[in-house]
DNA sequence: TCTGGGGTCCTAGGACCC
DNA sequence: TCTGGGGTCCTAGGACCC
């Protein structure tokens, strides 16, 4: 038999995150339905889910489902804690780490068979760590591709591992419904199931450009490959956020010219701090809102030169905020959001700045060995590379 | 079912440059 | 003066994910 490769790609998803968290932390919790959220359930812990409760689904449905249910508020910084505790162990099992999210990780263990074993011995041994020493459920699914790593760990959940075979993966991808491909949400469902389209074998099953027809180019090309069991992607180790962003829901009812201007200076503190922690810089500057009717609509304006600085966003917030102001009065304001784009480090930025008046491209080279020293120099190179940020009139790195 | 808070990626049109 | 095609950037909207 021909072997294709090795089953050596972990996906480890937490079960059930912020409310195994608030279970694990306060012993009453456990054994009971948990919801942890406000307005809206955030997260339902297994015993809720079992009573039908889902996120995101609003409180007073999940109180009608099951009444006897404890609701908690979220406690955002224990959930950061407890997720590093985590990524500890998963950067402790293999240097090739990809987070997706704060409680999901792809791992890449092939290659250390000798000094820990093979993926399933490494998988059991994730599982064991993360219960006894951060006090966690953690789900892991084995396979050779990202993607069909990550249906076993959803079909293992709750506290499993799942291992695919990869002589059996057409066996176990085919009569998977249509709505476990990456990218098939609601409306792509939707547009399948009215073609008659129920599983992964019969999207398989039709051709491409048919498939690019219903769906547009992208989306096809991907659902097509994903049915076809073709997911090329390697697991890639520190991808940076290419946004940061903040957003705050209203709810009802008027709101003063001063109430919002409020709340636009609290989102734009929150955001320019976040970015200076991360040293990061952004140029666009782009602003959401969303109206008493559920439409939506965004804003945005690109800044000459990235930067963090809260005064600097908070008068290009203000400029496109005033843009709306009439649809505000008009239909009433729910949400404001708030995302910077177009990211940069912070220092690849100081070193774009020497260029901005034009000076030549020697001249400015100079200037940043003298200030920033020599290396400084690969450093912006390495974040064109990584990022695709251009730094103004800095060579191209060696191919 | 009247609705959270973080993100990613794609599409399409217009401006602008060569 | 009119004309073309290609490339990049910006803006707005939409689908999707956890």
């Amino acid at each position: 038999m021909f072997v294709h490769g090795l089953a050596s790609i972990l996906h480890a998803d937490l079960d059930a995150f912020y409310a195994s968290v608030e279970q694990r932390d306060n012993p009453e919790l456990r054994g009971r339905p948990v919801f942890v959220g406000g307005g809206v359930v955030l997260a339902a812990s297994y015993e809720a889910k079992a009573r039908g409760v889902r996120t995101p689904m609003n409180g007073n449905e999940a109180r009608r489902l099951c009444p006897e249910g404890v609701f908690v508020s979220p406690r955002m910084e224990a959930y950061s804690a407890a997720s590093k505790d985590v990524f500890d162990i998963f950067h402790d099992t293999t240097p090739m780490v990809e987070g997706i999210s704060i409680d999901e990780a792809f791992l890449e263990v092939g290659g250390l068979g000798k000094i820990s074993g093979n993926p399933q011995q490494i998988a059991q041994r994730l599982r064991a760590r993360v219960a006894s020493e951060v006090g966690l459920n953690i789900t892991v699914g084995v396979a050779r591709t990202k993607f069909l790593a990550k249906v076993a760990s959803g079909v293992a959940k709750p506290n499993g591992l799942l291992i695919v075979d990869p002589d059996r993966e057409l066996e176990f991808l085919r009569p998977l419904e249509v709505e476990r491909l990456w990218g098939v949400g609601k409306v792509t469902a939707e547009k399948l199931h009215d073609v008659d389209l129920h599983t992964v074998g019969e999207v398989a099953d039709l051709p491409l450009d048919t498939l690019i027809g219903m769906v547009g180019v992208a989306a096809g090309r991907k659902l097509h490959a994903l049915a076809h069991n073709r997911d090329p992607r390697p697991v890639t180790a520190r991808k940076r956020r290419s946004s940061i962003g903040s957003q705050r829901a209203m709810g009802r009812g008027p709101k003063s010219q001063s109430d919002i201007d409020g709340i636009l200076r609290s989102i734009v503190d929150r955001v320019t701090h976040r970015l200076r922690q991360g040293e990061r810089v952004g140029r666009t500057v782009v602003l959401r809102f969303r109206f008493d009717d559920f439409t939506r609509a965004t804003r945005s304006h690109t800044l000459s030169t990235p930067t963090s600085d809260t005064e600097l966003i908070l008068g290009a917030c203000d400029a496109l905020l005033s843009s709306m102001s009439s649809t505000i009065k008009e239909k009433g304001l729910t949400l404001l959001g708030l995302s910077i784009t177009n990211l940069s480090s912070a220092d690849a930025v100081q070193l774009a700045l020497p260029f901005a008046d034009g000076t030549s491209l020697d001249d400015a080279l100079d200037d940043v060995r003298e200030r920033f020293g020599s290396s400084a120099i690969n450093r912006a190179t390495n974040v064109h590379r990584d990022e695709g940020f251009s730094v103004p009139m800095l060579p191209d790195p060696p191919s």
